[in-house]
DNA sequence: TTTCTGTGATGATACGTATAATCACTTTAT
DNA sequence: ATAAAGTGATTATACGTATCATCACAGAAA
């Protein structure tokens, strides 16, 4: 459908006002002076004049269909970019990538059209959209390792959020260590003399995932020792019951928890269940929740830089949008280092504790 | 700078490929069917068969050149869209918004690019974006009203949220009906038994605020009482505490915040001063926190539909874009009710309370 | 005078899409 | 037989901006 489209102010009706050709008006406006191309100060002044007078602002569809970039920045997000419920895993993202984009004077476009299948956003489709915007912001968990090829391929610049490691490596991305964070905090229970490690991990589907349990697994075998494992999706409910009962089962004195929010239930499932926390069974979170959300326990867990991880996000994507500013060129893969916070959920293990 | 454009997939190219013009790919991207411009099936299969091999989009740029709407929806928020504190005003807003965004297909552009001046952005400078996008919605407290009329002038589609009045009312909104629970807050407090009323409330500037302070007062002199007034900007430090001490002093039985930060902020600053909330002060907050925020004290207090604020904004932008899709024309300007919470900062007065 | 060199500005064109105007051809009506 | 109507597709053009190639002209050099 048309747009009902008000009366537009162009550099044609400027250039007439100035006495002047479009093309006048246009080489004004971009500042050119090449050797063949040259304005004198007073017909430069003119021109501007009557810009200011008019209010005239260029179309930014035609500045892009005439080759010249849109200072926009795309933002896929896999799952809704803002929380329904209380689950707001984007809004530090996010506040990041706007303090970025304004700093470099670009535009954020949220592709909120993409169509959903499956509770997942499909990025190509046939009314993709993506070009609208000069590069492109990849957010989610989990993403298609297809689509992520098909779109290298494309050569249209982009940067996932979180490591990546389909497209035989060739995935731009801003990651978290998670490895790094989640050795640390295993040498920390091991070093407390913890000898019995349990993990409650969620299904493999996303890297960060396989980052944390690789990472828990080699520091718990350097040092001699095992770790039980066990999956669980939901945060919630009956699986979480079933879960806590294997754990109960496996008597171990340390419990690692990817996710959490299953961090906080299963500590109130613990305690309730008469295990005190830390003195029975410590626990530790390898992920944070970014919002109090009410559950006043100070977890032992790892804490990613999720704010840092937007900008610097939008720096990888500006330089790969329109090269390297400065000197510094910036590694078209990078990690960003996860803090280790002590919190109150670990303690040295008691001889039979649970 | 011009943009490293990789090579696009156009529509001549699958007109090539499919033996037509370019002319005949795009009517049947189109589906347009005139008396004058017909398409038959296998024409129509061919030319969709080459272009689901070629994964072919169109160019958004140029079809807005074209003239032809880009569904998208611009969001300009006068303050930083995303929390860099944890004051996260337009969260729930950006919720509802993208919900109906996705819900009737259009894409967002935030503009993050306008320039900061006196700590906010400004809507109208030499780069202005806003045609990029179909329709705009206005985010933000304040709005300045040169700049609202303006763009009624301009005739470009925008509604703003919240309610203003610039511009002789001819501008677009969806607000919130904070007089209507003003009133029921006041009514509340009179019924009570309330005779001494004290309001804090922000500087004039806003619609909202003195939406609230004119229902407020005007609820409290039906009642033949009045009600003492006192404007305080920030929500912390000496600012409050000065507040306070005039609060003291005018020895008040309820008290009205606008703020709910501040409400917050006198009620532990009471408590800590020796009066208790609400035996000796009822506190009424006319305003929320979106976010748990540590603050365990439920408020007495109104409570906005942000979530519904925004979905029905961009509802109203898609019909103001659009035209009428059903039968059911939309007002330009609408208010929202809010809800009054109960809360518990509020009893009956006791005599000489504070 | 003629030729060269710089100066100031313009015309033409490309970008990719949408669509009105038109054309060639076939079938039906007169 | 010719005109009218219908069918399938194409050509031409507009949208607003950026930029290359070009041009007119003045003054300087030959």
């Amino acid at each position: 459908m048309a747009i009902n489209r008000p009366e537009r102010v162009t550099q044609r009706m400027i250039a007439e006002l100035a006495g002047v050709s479009q093309a006048t008006v246009s080489l004004v406006l971009n500042g050119k002076t090449d050797s063949t191309t040259r304005i004198p100060a007073e017909t430069r002044q003119r021109v501007l004049e009557v810009i200011r007078e008019t209010t005239y602002v260029a179309d930014p569809a035609a500045r892009s269909l005439a080759g010249v970039g849109n200072n926009l920045i795309g933002i896929f997000t896999y799952e809704h970019a803002f929380p329904h419920e209380s689950s707001d895993f984007y809004t530090p993202l996010l506040t990041g990538i706007e303090g970025a984009a304004e700093q470099i004077g670009v535009d954020l476009l949220m592709f909120t059209s993409a169509p959903v299948v499956d509770g997942r956003r499909r990025l190509f489709h046939e009314n993709n959209r993506l070009r609208l915007a000069d590069g492109c912001l990849l957010l989610g968990r989990e993403m298609d390792a297809d689509e992520l090829t098909r779109l290298v391929d494309s050569r249209y610049p982009f940067v996932a959020i979180g490591r990546r490691d389909a497209a035989d490596g060739r995935i731009p991305y801003v990651g978290v260590d998670y490895g790094g964070a989640t050795a640390q905090l295993a040498r920390l229970a091991i070093d407390l003399g913890h000898r019995d490690f349990y993990y409650l991990h969620l299904p493999f589907a996303a890297e960060s995932t396989r980052d944390r349990k690789d990472s828990l697994s080699a520091e718990v075998e350097s040092a001699g020792l095992s770790v039980t494992m066990a999956v669980t999706e939901s945060a919630e409910g009956a699986d979480l019951d079933l879960a806590w009962a294997a754990i109960r089962k496996a008597q171990p004195t340390v419990l690692f928890v990817e996710d959490a929010g299953q961090a906080e239930a299963l500590r109130d499932i613990a305690v309730a269940d008469g295990v005190a926390v830390p003195e029975q069974l410590s626990i530790i979170a390898l992920g944070e929740r970014t919002r109090p959300s009410g559950h006043a326990v100070d977890f032992t867990r790892l804490s990613a830089p999720r704010q840092e991880l937007g900008s610097r996000a939008v720096a990888l994507l500006d330089q790969i949008m329109n090269g390297t500013r400065d000197s510094t060129e910036l590694a078209h893969q990078q990690l960003v280092s996860c803090t280790v916070i002590a919190g109150a959920t670990v303690a040295a293990p008691r001889v039979g504790s649970m």
